[in-house]
DNA sequence: GCCGTAGTACGAGAAATGCCAAACTACGAA
DNA sequence: TTCGTAGTTTGGCATTTCTCGTACTACGGC
Protein backbone atom coordinates (compact mmCIF):
# COMPACT_ATOMS: atom_id res chain seq x y z
CA UNK A 1 0.00 0.00 0.00
CA UNK A 2 1.49 3.05 -1.34
CA UNK A 3 1.15 6.56 0.95
CA UNK A 4 -1.33 9.16 -0.93
CA UNK A 5 -0.88 12.81 -1.56
CA UNK A 6 -1.88 14.17 1.64
CA UNK A 7 1.19 14.86 3.67
CA UNK A 8 1.42 16.02 7.30
CA UNK A 9 4.30 18.10 9.31
CA UNK A 10 6.85 16.64 11.54
CA UNK A 11 9.52 18.50 13.09
CA UNK A 12 13.16 17.85 11.92
CA UNK A 13 14.95 16.10 14.67
CA UNK A 14 16.56 19.03 15.96
CA UNK A 15 13.55 20.79 16.69
CA UNK A 16 12.07 18.46 19.14
CA UNK A 17 11.79 20.03 22.62
CA UNK A 18 12.41 18.35 25.30
CA UNK A 19 9.65 20.27 27.16
CA UNK A 20 7.13 19.14 24.63
CA UNK A 21 7.84 15.68 24.63
CA UNK A 22 7.42 15.68 28.41
CA UNK A 23 4.12 17.05 28.09
CA UNK A 24 2.88 15.00 25.60
CA UNK A 25 3.90 11.89 27.52
CA UNK A 26 2.04 13.34 30.59
CA UNK A 27 -1.41 12.67 29.63
CA UNK A 28 -2.25 9.16 30.22
CA UNK A 29 -3.99 8.47 26.86
CA UNK A 30 -1.14 9.48 25.05
CA UNK A 31 1.02 7.33 27.09
CA UNK A 32 -0.99 4.72 26.52
CA UNK A 33 -0.44 5.24 22.77
CA UNK A 34 3.18 5.22 22.93
CA UNK A 35 3.70 2.46 25.18
CA UNK A 36 1.27 0.66 22.57
CA UNK A 37 3.72 1.45 19.67
CA UNK A 38 7.45 0.68 21.41
CA UNK A 39 5.75 -2.82 21.99
CA UNK A 40 5.64 -3.25 18.23
CA UNK A 41 8.69 -4.35 16.71
CA UNK A 42 11.11 -1.24 16.00
CA UNK A 43 9.68 0.24 12.59
CA UNK A 44 6.70 -1.30 12.19
CA UNK A 45 3.21 1.00 12.09
CA UNK A 46 -0.11 0.79 13.21
CA UNK A 47 -3.47 2.97 12.06
CA UNK A 48 -4.66 5.19 14.55
CA UNK A 49 -7.80 2.89 14.94
CA UNK A 50 -5.69 -0.14 16.28
CA UNK A 51 -5.11 1.74 19.34
CA UNK A 52 -7.93 1.36 21.52
CA UNK A 53 -8.44 4.99 23.38
CA UNK A 54 -12.14 5.16 25.43
CA UNK A 55 -12.40 8.81 23.68
CA UNK A 56 -14.16 10.24 20.63
CA UNK A 57 -12.51 10.00 16.95
CA UNK A 58 -11.76 13.76 16.88
CA UNK A 59 -10.33 13.54 20.61
CA UNK A 60 -8.12 10.88 19.11
CA UNK A 61 -7.00 12.93 16.47
CA UNK A 62 -5.88 15.61 19.00
CA UNK A 63 -3.83 13.72 20.90
CA UNK A 64 -2.31 12.12 18.08
CA UNK A 65 -1.40 15.49 16.71
CA UNK A 66 0.12 16.46 20.04
CA UNK A 67 2.30 13.48 19.47
CA UNK A 68 2.72 14.08 15.71
CA UNK A 69 4.30 17.55 17.05
CA UNK A 70 5.95 17.05 19.96
CA UNK A 71 8.44 14.67 17.37
CA UNK A 72 7.13 11.48 19.31
CA UNK A 73 5.58 9.68 16.43
CA UNK A 74 5.44 9.92 12.77
CA UNK A 75 2.23 8.84 11.02
CA UNK A 76 1.94 8.87 6.62
CA UNK A 77 -1.38 8.27 4.68
CA UNK A 78 -1.55 4.74 3.71
CA UNK A 79 -4.77 4.18 2.14
CA UNK A 80 -7.95 5.46 3.92
CA UNK A 81 -5.49 4.76 6.98
CA UNK A 82 -3.07 6.68 9.16
CA UNK A 83 0.00 4.60 9.94
CA UNK A 84 2.06 5.86 12.82
CA UNK A 85 4.81 4.44 14.13
CA UNK A 86 7.66 5.89 16.92
CA UNK A 87 10.64 8.34 16.06
CA UNK A 88 12.53 5.85 18.41
CA UNK A 89 15.87 6.79 16.42
CA UNK A 90 15.16 10.65 16.33
CA UNK A 91 14.13 10.08 20.08
CA UNK A 92 17.74 7.94 21.00
CA UNK A 93 19.70 10.22 19.10
CA UNK A 94 18.46 13.82 20.97
CA UNK A 95 17.68 12.15 25.11
CA UNK A 96 19.68 8.78 24.62
CA UNK A 97 17.83 6.47 27.36
CA UNK A 98 14.95 8.83 28.02
CA UNK A 99 12.30 7.10 25.89
CA UNK A 100 13.30 3.75 27.77
CA UNK A 101 13.03 5.11 30.93
CA UNK A 102 9.78 6.34 30.93
CA UNK A 103 8.55 3.09 29.55
CA UNK A 104 10.58 1.16 32.04
CA UNK A 105 8.87 3.59 34.84
CA UNK A 106 5.43 3.46 33.55
CA UNK A 107 6.01 -0.79 33.30
CA UNK A 108 6.61 -0.65 36.79
CA UNK A 109 3.88 1.15 37.97
CA UNK A 110 1.56 -0.49 36.31
CA UNK A 111 3.11 -3.61 37.32
CA UNK A 112 2.59 -2.00 41.26
CA UNK A 113 -1.41 -1.14 40.37
CA UNK A 114 -1.42 -4.75 39.30
CA UNK A 115 0.05 -6.09 42.45
CA UNK A 116 -2.23 -3.72 44.73
CA UNK A 117 -5.37 -5.13 42.41
CA UNK A 118 -4.75 -8.45 43.26
CA UNK A 119 -3.86 -8.00 47.37
CA UNK B 1 18.39 25.33 62.53
CA UNK B 2 15.52 23.77 63.32
CA UNK B 3 12.26 23.70 61.39
CA UNK B 4 9.62 25.03 62.72
CA UNK B 5 5.50 24.50 63.25
CA UNK B 6 4.54 24.82 60.05
CA UNK B 7 4.43 21.76 57.88
CA UNK B 8 3.41 20.60 54.36
CA UNK B 9 2.25 17.66 52.54
CA UNK B 10 4.01 15.82 50.72
CA UNK B 11 2.68 12.41 48.77
CA UNK B 12 3.85 9.00 50.35
CA UNK B 13 6.56 7.70 47.82
CA UNK B 14 3.49 4.80 46.79
CA UNK B 15 1.38 7.82 45.91
CA UNK B 16 3.44 9.52 43.09
CA UNK B 17 2.33 9.09 39.94
CA UNK B 18 4.78 9.35 36.49
CA UNK B 19 1.71 11.43 34.68
CA UNK B 20 2.15 13.88 37.57
CA UNK B 21 6.22 13.89 37.42
CA UNK B 22 6.37 14.06 33.55
CA UNK B 23 3.86 17.32 34.18
CA UNK B 24 5.94 18.84 36.49
CA UNK B 25 9.10 18.34 34.35
CA UNK B 26 7.26 19.53 31.42
CA UNK B 27 7.22 23.04 32.44
CA UNK B 28 10.77 25.63 31.65
CA UNK B 29 10.49 26.43 35.07
CA UNK B 30 10.08 23.63 36.94
CA UNK B 31 13.12 21.86 35.28
CA UNK B 32 14.82 24.44 35.91
CA UNK B 33 14.39 24.25 39.52
CA UNK B 34 14.49 20.79 39.24
CA UNK B 35 18.06 21.14 37.44
CA UNK B 36 19.08 23.34 40.25
CA UNK B 37 18.47 21.14 42.49
CA UNK B 38 20.07 17.77 41.32
CA UNK B 39 23.77 19.88 40.81
CA UNK B 40 23.38 19.95 44.63
CA UNK B 41 25.03 17.22 46.61
CA UNK B 42 22.27 14.64 47.33
CA UNK B 43 20.31 15.15 50.61
CA UNK B 44 20.93 19.25 50.13
CA UNK B 45 18.58 21.67 50.58
CA UNK B 46 18.15 25.14 49.26
CA UNK B 47 15.66 27.98 49.98
CA UNK B 48 13.18 28.59 47.59
CA UNK B 49 15.04 32.39 47.12
CA UNK B 50 18.07 30.29 45.82
CA UNK B 51 16.93 29.35 42.48
CA UNK B 52 16.48 32.45 40.23
CA UNK B 53 13.22 32.03 38.56
CA UNK B 54 12.45 35.33 36.46
CA UNK B 55 8.74 35.71 37.58
CA UNK B 56 7.02 36.75 40.69
CA UNK B 57 7.00 35.31 44.19
CA UNK B 58 3.56 34.36 44.09
CA UNK B 59 4.36 32.41 40.30
CA UNK B 60 7.54 30.93 42.11
CA UNK B 61 5.54 29.54 45.17
CA UNK B 62 2.63 28.11 42.89
CA UNK B 63 5.83 26.27 41.10
CA UNK B 64 7.47 24.93 43.77
CA UNK B 65 3.81 23.39 45.27
CA UNK B 66 3.45 21.69 41.96
CA UNK B 67 6.80 20.02 42.10
CA UNK B 68 6.38 19.06 46.05
CA UNK B 69 2.36 17.74 45.37
CA UNK B 70 3.80 15.81 42.29
CA UNK B 71 6.45 13.92 44.64
CA UNK B 72 9.52 16.11 42.74
CA UNK B 73 11.05 17.40 46.42
CA UNK B 74 10.59 17.72 49.76
CA UNK B 75 10.00 20.91 51.51
CA UNK B 76 10.62 21.79 54.78
CA UNK B 77 10.53 25.44 57.16
CA UNK B 78 13.51 26.77 58.64
CA UNK B 79 13.06 29.83 60.64
CA UNK B 80 11.75 32.17 57.48
CA UNK B 81 13.13 29.89 55.14
CA UNK B 82 11.87 27.30 53.43
CA UNK B 83 13.95 24.48 51.99
CA UNK B 84 13.61 22.48 49.37
CA UNK B 85 15.44 19.32 48.25
CA UNK B 86 15.08 17.02 45.74
CA UNK B 87 13.22 13.41 46.17
CA UNK B 88 16.37 11.40 44.53
CA UNK B 89 15.56 8.00 46.70
CA UNK B 90 11.69 8.13 46.27
CA UNK B 91 11.88 8.63 42.51
CA UNK B 92 14.88 6.50 41.87
CA UNK B 93 13.31 3.52 43.58
CA UNK B 94 10.28 3.92 41.99
CA UNK B 95 11.18 4.86 38.14
CA UNK B 96 14.99 3.53 37.63
CA UNK B 97 16.93 5.80 35.77
CA UNK B 98 13.76 8.55 35.32
CA UNK B 99 15.45 11.45 36.56
CA UNK B 100 19.22 10.68 35.48
CA UNK B 101 17.49 10.51 31.92
CA UNK B 102 15.52 13.68 31.89
CA UNK B 103 18.44 15.86 33.77
CA UNK B 104 20.79 14.22 30.65
CA UNK B 105 18.12 14.91 28.11
CA UNK B 106 18.26 18.57 29.47
CA UNK B 107 22.23 18.67 29.61
CA UNK B 108 22.06 17.83 25.74
CA UNK B 109 19.61 19.97 24.71
CA UNK B 110 21.47 22.87 26.23
CA UNK B 111 24.54 21.83 25.23
CA UNK B 112 22.95 21.73 21.81
CA UNK B 113 21.19 25.62 21.84
CA UNK B 114 24.74 27.01 23.09
CA UNK B 115 26.90 25.26 20.20
CA UNK B 116 24.29 27.10 17.91
CA UNK B 117 24.60 30.29 20.14
CA UNK B 118 28.43 30.08 19.37
CA UNK B 119 27.65 29.11 15.13
C1' DG C 1 -20.54 6.92 -9.81
C1' DC C 2 -21.88 5.57 -5.04
C1' DC C 3 -21.11 3.84 -0.53
C1' DG C 4 -18.58 2.77 3.59
C1' DT C 5 -14.62 3.47 6.43
C1' DA C 6 -10.83 6.29 8.44
C1' DG C 7 -9.79 10.27 9.91
C1' DT C 8 -10.20 15.85 9.92
C1' DA C 9 -12.02 20.49 10.86
C1' DC C 10 -14.60 23.43 13.34
C1' DG C 11 -16.94 25.24 17.15
C1' DA C 12 -17.84 25.18 21.84
C1' DG C 13 -17.77 24.30 26.81
C1' DA C 14 -15.35 23.04 31.08
C1' DA C 15 -11.26 22.79 33.40
C1' DA C 16 -6.48 23.57 34.15
C1' DT C 17 -2.45 26.49 33.70
C1' DG C 18 0.69 30.42 34.08
C1' DC C 19 1.07 34.79 35.30
C1' DC C 20 0.63 38.93 38.19
C1' DA C 21 -0.56 42.36 42.08
C1' DA C 22 -1.92 43.28 46.63
C1' DA C 23 -2.70 42.02 51.15
C1' DC C 24 -1.26 38.85 54.38
C1' DT C 25 1.50 35.56 57.86
C1' DA C 26 5.56 33.64 60.20
C1' DC C 27 9.79 34.05 61.71
C1' DG C 28 14.52 36.15 63.20
C1' DA C 29 17.03 40.06 64.56
C1' DA C 30 17.76 44.53 66.41
C1' DT D 1 8.12 45.42 70.14
C1' DT D 2 9.18 46.79 65.89
C1' DC D 3 11.07 45.89 61.53
C1' DG D 4 12.59 43.40 57.53
C1' DT D 5 12.76 39.18 54.95
C1' DA D 6 10.68 34.97 53.04
C1' DG D 7 7.02 33.05 51.48
C1' DT D 8 1.52 32.45 51.19
C1' DT D 9 -3.06 33.47 49.87
C1' DT D 10 -6.51 35.30 47.22
C1' DG D 11 -8.44 36.84 43.21
C1' DG D 12 -8.30 37.89 38.62
C1' DC D 13 -7.02 37.50 33.72
C1' DA D 14 -5.39 35.38 29.37
C1' DT D 15 -4.21 31.22 27.37
C1' DT D 16 -4.10 26.44 26.76
C1' DT D 17 -5.91 21.88 27.25
C1' DC D 18 -9.23 18.14 27.02
C1' DT D 19 -13.33 16.80 25.53
C1' DC D 20 -17.26 16.38 22.65
C1' DG D 21 -20.73 16.54 18.54
C1' DT D 22 -21.57 17.60 13.94
C1' DA D 23 -20.33 18.21 9.46
C1' DC D 24 -16.81 17.30 6.35
C1' DT D 25 -12.92 15.09 3.15
C1' DA D 26 -10.06 11.30 1.19
C1' DC D 27 -9.60 6.99 -0.16
C1' DG D 28 -10.77 1.96 -1.61
C1' DG D 29 -14.13 -1.16 -3.31
C1' DC D 30 -18.40 -2.35 -5.51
Amino acid sequence: MPTTGRVLDHPARTDIRLESVLHALSDPARLHVVRCLAELPPGEEVACSAIDLAVTKSTTTHHFRVLREAGLISQVYRGTAKMTALRRADLNALFPGLLDAVLTADAAQRHRAAARQDG
